[in-house]
Formats: structure tokens, C-alpha cells, sequence
DNA sequence: TCAGTTTCGCTACCGCTGGTAGCGGAACTG
DNA sequence: CAGTTCCGCTACCAGCGGTAGCGAAACTGA
């Protein structure tokens, strides 16, 4: 994903953009079979990879998962608006984000492991909350407890939601939720 | 706990009131060291009482996170009210009980686990879904949905914020979150 | 074609965790 | 003092996350 310059390639067998292949093999695999049941050997089966090869390259299952999220989510959608529509759209796509096959089981479980893990708690802080943080405060120019404060809500509770899939709880209306929390935040603790 | 009449006392020896001893141990550790840190092992240590004792009483881990989460959590308050303030109150009983130590990370991990543990998950629905499910839905004589969503949104919220009470990753005013559901669910979608 | 280099796949292995089996003894009953 | 029930202990198993080391594959440049 990010060699220096076409022709400064290094000799040696290449990768092939395993990376790539390996994160869809491990979403799938936790939309499949959820967090626990997402093993290493069974992730690096789904790939067709060898797990020592996962291992050379990601540190640990929290890392790999981790950096499976930020491969999923992308980059934040910075609409050229006011802050307000900002603020809600980088709501919605979380929302969204969050709602894709594996992706809320995903994080549930690196959240739960990061309790009892604290280099998977630095590998979290450093590759999933400092960059949306940085980049949605140079916009926003507001207290990170606000912009952090949705990402905690939204992802919180579709994580609880997702995490559910194999036997929903519930069926709420999500998307209510989302409106309501953007109004929360966009216009303060005020009714809209 | 449950012996049938004073009188009637089997022979034996007694279990002496183990349970608490282990939901009380099971409860702290999981405060202090994190779900997947909360061996069985340390449990037991913990409690003062053999592995072996524990898995005499609970299946699984899971299982005993989830007796525990049902001791902990209690019978719901219901208030001599209208269906509202019930509402609400149920609300904030269980964003006030989620907050306590170990109590959210208990249920984030058994949440989690339960996406691949079908066993685990029908003790968690027996155990801790339908029963609140019934009486509140005796009170309020509403659609099951409505009063699950709050379950989800509460917990999942809190679950989330207690999962990373060793580092944690925002300061997020919960009480102003918690007030804005109660408004969203006893007044509809609209504004307070 | 042939070194030289880098990476992959494979096997084997380790420590820890959830969970089980079985025995001897403790704590109670009558 | 039987008889009963439960506890604690040791030992053990399978599975999981993670590591070590070797031979071979896949590329480079000459």
C-alpha cells in the first residue's frame, strides 16, 4: 500500500496486496462467526494466507482488527458547509460505517479486549480516536469532548446493536436515534 | 438462596451462601482487571473458592457473568405512576445501575461472547432479556420495541463507556444523554 | 542463466484460558 | 456414628493467541 517509488522497488517476492485481502477476510469472518469465533487460524484460512504471515506484518488480533476498522471506515467526508451539516454528516457516516457487516462486531469486541490490553489500548488511541479527532477539530474548532461525545453514542450503541446480530435483541429505529443525536449536538441540548 | 422450607434441610454439607461471595468477586475483578481479564481462575481466587465450586453452580463463565449482572441489577423499581414517569424512571435505574463498578464491562464481554455462543446466548435472553421484558411490558401495555430500544440504548452507550474505564477515551456528559432518550421515548420523536 | 534478496508457507511449539474428571475430606443430618 | 452432600485439590484436555526456524517461492539485477 505504500512503496517509496515504482522503479526504488526492492528486490524480493512482493506482497501481492495481501493487506487488502486480509482485511476482507476478516470482516467477513467476524460478520460470520463474531468477534471470539473469529479466530487467527481461521481468518488466515479465509484469506488463504498463512497465519505466521498475518503475524509478520500486525502485531496481535487487537492491531489487525483495529486496523481492519480504519481500512473500513476511510477517511472522515469533510462537506464543504457550515459546521452544523458537518457535524451531522460526519454523524451519518459513522452511523452508516458502524452498520456494515462485521464492522460493529469488530469493534465491540477490540473494545473489550482493549480493556485488559493496554498496548491494544495505544494501538486504538493512536490509529482510530487521534485521527478523527485531529482531523474533525481543525474543522470544527470545538472542545474534542463533542466530537468524541457522537462517536462514543453512535458507536456505542450500534456496536451493542451489531453485536446482536446473530439473535437481535431488539429491532429499534436506529435511524431515529441518529436524528436525534445529531439535533443533540448540532443545536446543543435544546429540542430542534 | 432458594431452599425449599427451613425444616426440610437436606442433609450435607452446607453451601454457605456462596453465591453472593462469588457475584461480590466476580463483580470486582472484572471492575479491576477487565472482562477478559476476569479469569476463572482469578475469580475463584478471589473468592476464596475452588474453580471447581463454580462450574458446580454455573455452566460457563458467560453464565456466571450473567446471574451475576441479574443479581447486581435487581428487580426493576416501578413506580405507583403514570406510564411516563415509570418510563423514565426505568430509563435512569438503568443508566444508574450500568454505571456501577464492573457492571458495564460485565456486559459489554458477555455481549460479546454471546455472538458466538448460542448457548450463552439463550441464558442471556432467559435470564436477563425477558424477564424485564415482561414486567415493564405488563406496566406499560406497549410493543416490545419500545421498551427493549431503551435497553439498547442505555446499555449499549454505557457498556461501551465503562469498557474503557482504564483509559478512558471521553468524558462525555452521560446524565444529558440519559435525560435526552427519556425525552425521546415518553414524548415520541419530538422535541421536549 | 544465475546469484542475491525478500517474503511466504509450513511445522512445531509455548503459555494461558475455559472447562472436566475424580478423589479424599469437611460439614452437616439423624 | 453411619449416611449424605458438598467442597477443595490435583491433574488433565482442547483450543486460542502468539513465536521460532527452516525451506522454498518470487522477485531483482547482471
Amino acid at each position: 500500500m505504500s512503496p517509496a517509488s515504482p522503479s526504488a522497488r526492492p528486490p524480493g517476492r512482493p506482497r501481492a496486496g495481501i493487506e487488502a485481502t486480509v482485511f476482507a477476510a476478516t470482516l467477513s469472518t467476524v460478520h460470520e462467526l463474531g468477534y471470539a469465533g473469529a479466530t487467527m487460524d481461521r481468518i488466515a484460512a479465509a484469506a488463504g494466507v498463512a497465519k505466521t504471515t498475518i503475524y509478520r506484518r500486525w502485531p496481535s488480533k487487537g492491531a489487525l482488527i483495529t486496523d481492519c476498522l480504519v481500512d473500513a471506515l476511510g477517511p472522515v467526508p469533510l462537506a464543504d458547509a457550515g459546521r452544523e451539516e458537518i457535524m451531522a454528516s460526519a454523524i451519518r457516516w459513522v452511523a452508516a460505517k458502524v452498520s456494515e457487516p462485521g464492522v460493529g462486531a469488530a469493534f465491540a469486541g477490540v473494545f473489550v479486549d482493549a480493556v485488559s490490553d493496554p498496548a491494544l489500548r495505544q494501538i486504538l488511541s493512536t490509529r482510530l480516536q487521534d485521527p478523527y479527532r485531529v482531523v474533525l477539530q481543525d474543522v470544527l474548532d470545538e472542545p474534542e469532548n463533542r466530537v468524541l461525545f457522537f462517536i462514543d453514542v453512535i458507536v456505542g450503541t450500534l456496536l451493542h446493536r451489531m453485536g446482536m446480530t446473530g439473535a437481535p435483541m431488539v429491532d429499534a429505529d436506529v435511524t431515529a436515534l441518529v436524528e436525534m443525536v445529531v439535533r443533540h449536538l448540532t443545536n446543543g441540548t435544546g429540542p430542534a
